[in-house]
RNA sequence: CGGAGCGUAGCUCAGCCUGGCUAGAGCGCCAGCUUUGGGAGCUGGAUGUCGCAGGUUCGAAUCCUGUCGCUCCGACCA
């Protein structure tokens, strides 16, 4: 292909509105563009590094067994009314009407629309097991999509859907799913950790993600050197010692001490008071299911609402406004407690079970309490892990301190269970004649966040450096003059052409343009091979190849194309 | 949805506070000349609904109101 053939407007500016520099090189290097907030077009290069990326996925999966199928993007609002996402999902779901007023949604996920489909179609244990794999544009409705193709309204997503028959065999798909995961982000280059997860609205018990770290992701991992547990922040669990009445300055008698204005655990550690933070009780008020209930931690941790959605049972719930806690309590955020608390349910972490000798709000603005001791004077109605794993706790395993790292997800293995086959009625007849729900997996990669993943991991201040399996082209020939009738621009066309016939994606920049230009987009765009042609090197017999980030190498140029062949070889992930 | 900021040429931005000549710069684009190994130089040229709508005023890019869009922070996030 010659440079002037295609479409490649790069930019010498960064844009105003990119954020972070993989956005800001997709938009510069000429990737894509923007339509508008969370749309993009692809521009010719960017689609093609999209396409090798959905290449990698395709063949991953089809050699993990897995069938492709394209299932439509418009969905009848029923099928997510049976599964009880309709109202779970509401806030995601883009929602369009037909000329008779009737509503379809634009799917984000397609749990239902497989189920539907294995429903109808598969009747006994001999179908399966089975995996129905897709390619498809998701639509979700961001609360605020950012980042160019990291939270867009509208992305290229692989789902993947396994079927079985027992737990044993999903156990098994799931397996195929996450070393095929493996095997798909060390193939685009990525250094992509899997961590366990939360499962969120999704339902079911078992979860990977798969992480690539950088300091732009948008979640956080947690992760132990030690024996390499990694979680992500809202699953992960450490072993921190339970709290005991060690040290404490008043055990056994409960004493109401005047605290005016102070409000926040930090001030209550610092003079007159110097009550450190594990010795406090933080009281929280979040309204569940419309009513109140006090969630109780230790000072100095940190509440994990995704750990609170497991210990409560439901999703729905959300931190009390003041006017609310004053209701329940009589007192302000600041100094709430749970002593004496009857007429509410209070949930407490773990680490509080039998400590004494604690502080806490007295449920009277400017006032607390000292010497409180869960149990006797708290009622505690629900026990479990509601904390948040901080850095340099012990790790769960092996003790070691836990580190905690900023990751993208770029991809999601779930275990569903028989969630989504039951309510959509996907059943099967098991050996002994029995119907039996399908146990299910499902199986997502973000295949244009996992391009933009790419750029934001392997860049220099010049802009991207593609793996090379990923890259839009594989090498870029560069002659320094393109007048028909010098020899420089004669052999980089021959050159050019003997590629093409090896196979070689090679772009040929023909454009009459002075060599610091070229160079510079030659880099932007990230090429990972760069054939140097110019009247210089040439009248020595030789050409330049220059691989993207490494040092110059010449080579004769009557083995230009031997060399790169050899280079691509040497390459090849 | 809450908080903050920004909308002026294809891009990056100045001008706005303190209203007033023909609305500017750099880059890019077009033409010509010169130049040719890391984003060249000179000359000439084209390009604007100053986001949109209303208001105040003799006069609005500038002040006021509304509205739309974008960006950031937060909440949210399969």
């Amino acid at each position: 292909m010659n440079w002037t053939q295609t479409f490649i407007p790069t930019l010498k500016e960064v844009p105003a509105d990119a954020e972070i520099v993989s956005h800001q090189l997709l938009l510069r290097a000429g990737l894509i563009r923007k339509l508008t907030g969370g749309l993009y077009t692809f521009l010719p290069l960017g689609l093609r590094a999209l396409r090798k990326v959905e290449r990698i996925v395709r063949e991953e999966m089809d050699r993990a067994g897995a069938l492709e199928v394209l299932m439509p993007a418009l969905q009848p609002p029923e099928i997510w009314q049976k599964s009880g996402r309709y109202e779970s999902a509401r806030d995601v779901l883009f929602k369009v009407r037909d000329r008779a007023k009737k509503e379809w949604l634009l799917g984000p996920t397609h749990e239902e629309v497989i189920t539907s489909l294995v429903a109808g179609e598969v009747n006994s244990y001999r179908q399966l097991p089975r995996n129905f794999y897709q390619i498809q544009t998701k639509f979700r409705d961001e609360i605020r999509p950012r980042f160019g193709l990291m939270r867009a309204k509208e992305f290229v997503m692989k789902d993947a859907y396994s079927f079985d028959a027992t737990d044993e065999a999903a156990q098994v798909s799931y397996q195929k799913m996450y070393d095929a995961y493996v095997r798909i982000f060390q193939r685009c280059g990525l250094k992509a950790m899997p961590v366990e997860a939360d499962t969120g609205v999704m339902g079911g018990k078992f979860s990977h993600e798969f992480m690539v770290p950088a300091e732009t992701g948008e979640n956080e991992v947690v992760y132990c050197e030690g024996c390499g547990y990694a979680a992500n922040v809202e699953k992960a669990v450490s072993c921190v010692p339970a709290t005991t009445g060690e040290g404490a300055a008043s055990i056994g008698e409960l004493e109401r001490f005047a605290t005016p204005g102070v409000s926040t655990i930090e001030a209550l550690t610092r003079s007159p008071y110097e009550v450190a933070g594990d010795r406090q009780i933080k009281t929280l008020v979040y309204m569940v299911a419309g009513k109140p209930v006090l969630i109780l931690l230790r000072g100095d941790h940190q509440l994990n609402e995704a750990k609170l959605t497991g210990v409560l049972g439901v999703a729905d719930f959300r931190p009390a406004t003041a006017e609310e806690i004053f209701d329940a309590l009589g007192a302000h955020p600041g100094s709430l407690g749970a002593v004496g608390v009857k007429e509410l349910n209070v949930c407490a972490d773990e680490l509080l079970r039998g400590a004494v000798g604690m502080t806490t709000g007295a449920n009277e603005d400017g006032f607390h309490l000292r010497g409180v001791e869960v149990g006797r004077d708290i009622e505690v109605k629900q026990w479990g892990d509601l904390r948040l794993a901080a850095v340099g706790e012990p790790c769960n395993h092996c003790g070691k301190p836990l580190k905690v790292r900023r990751a993208i997800e770029v991809g999601h293995v779930f275990k569903l269970g028989s969630k989504y086959s039951e309510a959509l009625g996907a059943l099967f007849l098991d050996e002994s004649g029995k119907q039996q729900p399908a146990i299910m997996g499902c199986y997502g990669i973000g295949v244009t966040r996992t391009l933009q993943a790419v750029i934001e991991q392997s860049h220099d201040k010049d802009g991207i450096i593609w793996p090379l399996p990923v890259a839009p082209y594989q090498v870029c020939i560069t002659p320094l003059s393109v007048s028909p009738e010098s020899a420089v621009f004669q052999l980089a066309q021959a050159i050019h052409k003997a590629l093409i016939e090896e196979g070689v994606e090679v772009l040929l920049d023909d454009r009459d343009e002075r060599p610091g230009v070229k160079f510079k987009d030659a880099d932007l765009v990230g090429f990972p091979l760069r054939l140097g042609i110019g009247e210089k090197s040439l009248a020595r017999g030789e050409v330049e190849l220059k691989p993207r980030g490494g040092q110059l190498i010449a080579v004769k140029s009557e083995n230009a194309v031997t060399k790169v062949l050899e280079w691509l070889e040497g390459n090849r992930v």
